[in-house]
DNA sequence: AAATTTACTTAACAATGTTAATAATCCAAA
DNA sequence: TTTGGATTATTAACATTGTTAAGTAAATTT
């Protein structure tokens, strides 16, 4: 039935023009001002016609959620290049630097804001498919730079964890506006940050690299 | 004037009621239970008379923000006994990570909400005086572990921030409910953490100490 | 005793997420 | 074509939040 099909696709576009609109209010003006009234303001509908095509404010968020992660990944596509599982590795902490600088908001939804986790818990859903995607990659590096000796030898998850957690504490700090009582001056902010992540790399480094094929 | 004084005094009591009911509430039943309201239920006075001995909401939350440390230092009553001042670096990473176990809610208001960094902000006020003197402590015992050998020698500032960065990274994750998505029984999250720490522990001890006064 | 300050309450406002009731529109079958 | 049921949208409303305005009762001062 065409005319079902188009319905549906209708259906789509107004389901887009939520997100959109969510996702320009969230960048723009932050999670706060991200409201149902504001959403249907943008779009020209009355704030109840949202609840047509989203069950409820938590599922804009968890939608966003996901977008945050694709946003990310593409902040990784520099990482190809980069032969040196070592250097991939602090490649990939930058990126993430940069993402949380740039996407402080998306940032914020994906790692620090309660919301779209409790979304999960509600489902009886024990995965974090974005998350333990993104987390993959990092652990996929973590464990070709065991194999090339480049950091000991450890259960992969427990270092993988680890490095995350390292960067993850670093951004969180700067977005929750900590960091910045300690580092006055805003453009030192960035900086500080990714001498911060040098010192990190420099110290994980394994001391003795027992390489396989040499060096 | 006797009477001023018992005027004052009587206030201070009901600040202080306010507060522990605010506190209750808080540990109890979490930041989203925290409403003016169910804090004047408790201590039955009407809604608007908590206002009468708080400016705002987020004045009773600068009074737990600063409680929250001053819980955290009792946490850290078990350090002079250490001399060792890697160890007792080690101890200050566990000591932290209890904390945070023992008292997310507070842990929550101290390094994560907003709120409190807001209300600082608007006073103009660039200190943190709170955090600055955590920090001033942790930052103390790194100096003493780079005098002795037990750190390369670096920015004093830069490595007390990336040591709590990483403590910090790991108990945002456990409280925020990310990292539940990796290890998914709850028992064992404290001991990852404490493996995690560990590890961190472990590649950032110099390679080779070159103590002052032998070893 | 009268006036004034203090301590407190009731009523209300604006904003939020969300639901119930209702109107308008569209599409398929009679 | 018209009727009738589904779809789509809107208006009104509710409960909850922080917060303020206005009013009342009590205590203190004059």
């Amino acid at each position: 039935m065409g005319i079902q099909e188009r319905k549906e696709k209708q259906k789509q576009e107004i389901r887009k023009l939520i997100l959109d609109a969510a996702m320009k209010l969230f960048v723009e003006e932050g999670f706060d001002n991200l409201t149902i009234r504001r959403i249907a303001d943008l779009i020209e509908y009355s704030p109840t016609t949202v609840y047509l095509y989203f069950k409820d404010k938590d599922e804009i968020l968890a939608s966003l959620h996901e977008q945050g992660f694709q946003k990310m990944q593409e902040f990784n596509r520099n990482l190809i290049a980069i032969q040196n599982p070592f250097l991939r590795l602090h490649k990939m902490g930058e990126n993430y630097i940069q993402f949380a600088m740039e996407q402080p908001e998306y940032y914020n939804l994906m790692f620090i804001d309660r919301e779209p986790m409790k979304k999960m818990a509600a489902e009886n859903c024990l995965e974090w498919a974005p998350g333990d995607s993104a987390l993959q990659t990092l652990k996929e590096v973590v464990i070709e730079c065991m194999e090339q000796g480049y950091l000991e030898k450890a259960e992969p998850l427990l270092v993988t964890l680890s490095i995350w957690s390292f960067v993850h504490g670093l951004m969180s700090l700067v977005i929750r506006e900590r960091l910045e009582k300690f580092v006055h001056q805003k453009e030192m902010i960035l900086p500080t940050v990714k001498a911060s992540l040098n010192w990190f790399i420099n110290n994980i480094e394994s001391k003795d690299k027992k390489k396989p094929n040499g060096h």
